[in-house]
DNA sequence: ATGAAAGCGCTAACAA
DNA sequence: TTGTTAGCGCTTTCAT
């Protein structure tokens, strides 16, 4: 069963020749003669050798790893930052260690920690927290860290991400373009960068048209940690919020949320207190969630280029890998805007 | 920037003491002074130590990695797999290395290749092909397998899946005590376990109430590799494929779905062919993901328990881990009927 | 073109 | 209780 793992030794024992010989052999230098290349290749392939990835990297000074932060699979913009961060990976020949940090700080802490002790070449990371302290455990000793979708000012890394200001600031004209006049921001509680943007974007936007707070409001829908890693919590909860909210005032003409998800559950609150999608209400997500295009109405989203987020990251961190001098790079990737349904008013 | 890391040498040397003093110590082994321990352990804190994994996993002989193997991030049920595998690994203070193959054999075997490389401790995988053979590979140096919802036989590895042959023919059995004569399945055109299960429940399903298979017709929906890490593309593809299979014939009065995206895309292209779901048309899908609750008609499914598959697939691992002699397991996670609108007749 | 020796950072075995 | 030695598998000098 358990059998014990071929080395260069066993190669070279069984050839007469050297251990070194061997590993120079395998590695195509040319300071070898091509036909023990050969011999050795063979007697390789014929014994099975694997080579050792942990001790290659003990000598080396890097692993080959590049470390993954993410806060939830789950979310459909994050399992596409996976497939793109895995994609990438794989194409640079670099292994994708991954942290789930499900959005808890703590977590995130010790995934950090793990990534250290891995000796990970560098790090793409979608943070939790604000707080930069424990990121500057992986840039104090050298670890290239590219952060995604939420940056931290004080860090001064490599970031890739999208411009949730600006994204949500056209929503909220779209909406009034529509004819919304009292506008409600639906967003997770989280006190993370995008989200704050998102909520500027959309003041900023309320100031554009003329518009001020009173006819702009906050819903904060709090974030459910635990039951968010077994399935996604965002419909079901703003369903419930919706169902206590739309029994205590009337909604708004339109409401714009923070992902697709809480755009479903609030469709499915207004329907049972009989208010209609998009003649009542109007209502906009972002994610673009793959399903978004097939609900009746089709939700209006923002696509938010998970898969890119992800391959450019790991890009970023492989060319810095490559070149640690480089001027830090601030990256954005396109949003789109998909008008659908739910949010064009049919008057 | 890039300054070298805190060894265990330096720790000594600043304390005049030998390495592995200080590697027994940091270890809290009872045969160093408790005062040593202190002083060591304080040092250490004081320098910023982190232990380097490589170096004590060469000399241990193992990682404290273990290998998850996945066809696609984007399926929800595969996301919520990383994330109990992640959550359990976490637990077990383990790390998790992640390869996503894209339903590609070459993928897999590539990714195969690099978790021998990286000396996983054991491997948890969604395999893409039947074929045993590069799966060996790891089994044949004695590294774990544990395969999750596809299941190889042949390897006579431990497993853990559901029921997709039960499942489905359960669901057949829904959708004639609905009142439906005529039944399609509509699955992926992948050879693997899962759907061909599924196919085999249809079928028995079928015959359980006196049907054949002139009732029952399998459409079976091109997989796209390639565009399928980016984005899930089944919704899409059951739309553009439902569109052009309804202009040649009229739709059965049931069909079944091997997963909610193609019932997603099925139930628009029927619309826009002017048929009613339920009323002309019974919808049912696989997978309960998270929006199916809330599209209009809600989505007929099966639960698949994701999170718990790579929970639970963990854990198998990890087990074996401690005990490699203990007999092979399968298990098997409860799936759950949901019945909703779209397959409940109204007649 | 090849071999011998040293060492990456750590732990296990054996001394003292 | 602590230090010394050896070695995990590999690569990089430096000889030959």
């Amino acid at each position: 069963m358990a059998q014990r793992r071929i080395t260069l030794k066993d190669i070279a024992a069984s050839l007469g020749v050297s251990a070194n010989t061997v590993s120079r052999a395998l590695a195509g230098r040319s300071d070898i003669s091509v036909a023990t290349q050969e011999r050795v290749r063979k007697e390789a392939s014929r014994l099975g050798y694997v080579p050792n990835s942990l001790a290659r990297s003990l000598v080396s000074g890097n692993s080959g790893t590049i470390g993954v932060v993410i806060t939830n699979p789950s979310n459909p913009l994050y399992s596409q930052l996976i497939a793109g961060a895995a994609e990438a990976a794989r194409e640079a020949g670099k292994t994708l260690i991954l942290i789930v940090s499900a959005e808890d700080a703590k977590t995130e802490n010790d995934g950090i920690e793990s990534l250290l002790v891995s000796s990970v070449d560098a790090v793409i990371a979608v943070p939790v927290q604000i707080d930069p302290g424990p990121w500057r455990r992986l840039t104090g000793v050298g670890v290239p860290l590219v952060l995604v979708n939420r940056d931290i000012p004080q860090l001064a890394v490599d970031f890739v991400g999208v411009d949730h200001f600006a994204s949500m600031q056209r929503m909220v004209e779209h909406v009034v373009a529509q004819g919304a006049e009292s506008i409600w921001a639906v967003e997770e509680d989280l006190d993370v960068p995008s989200v704050a943007s998102r909520l500027e974007g959309f003041y900023q936007g309320l100031a554009d048209v003329g518009m001020s707070r009173p006819v702009g409001k906050e819903i904060r829908i709090p974030t459910r940690r635990v039951r968010s890693l077994a399935q996604p919590w965002q419909a079901e909860e703003a369903y419930a919020v919706g169902l206590e909210l739309f029994k205590l005032e009337e909604p708004p003409d339109a409401m714009v949320c923070g992902n697709d998800f809480f755009a479903l559950g609030l469709v499915k609150a207004l329907q049972e207190y009989g208010y209609r999608v998009p003649e009542d209400v109007l209502i906009t997500g972002v994610g673009d969630h793959p399903y978004s295009h097939f609900m009746s109405p089709a939700i209006t989203s923002i696509r938010l280029p998970g898969y890119e987020l992800g391959a450019e990251g790991m890009r970023l961190a492989l060319s810095r890998l490559r070149d640690t001098q480089q001027p830090k790079r601030r990256k954005m990737v396109e949003t789109e805007h998909i008008i659908r349904g739910s949010s064009v008013s049919s008057t």
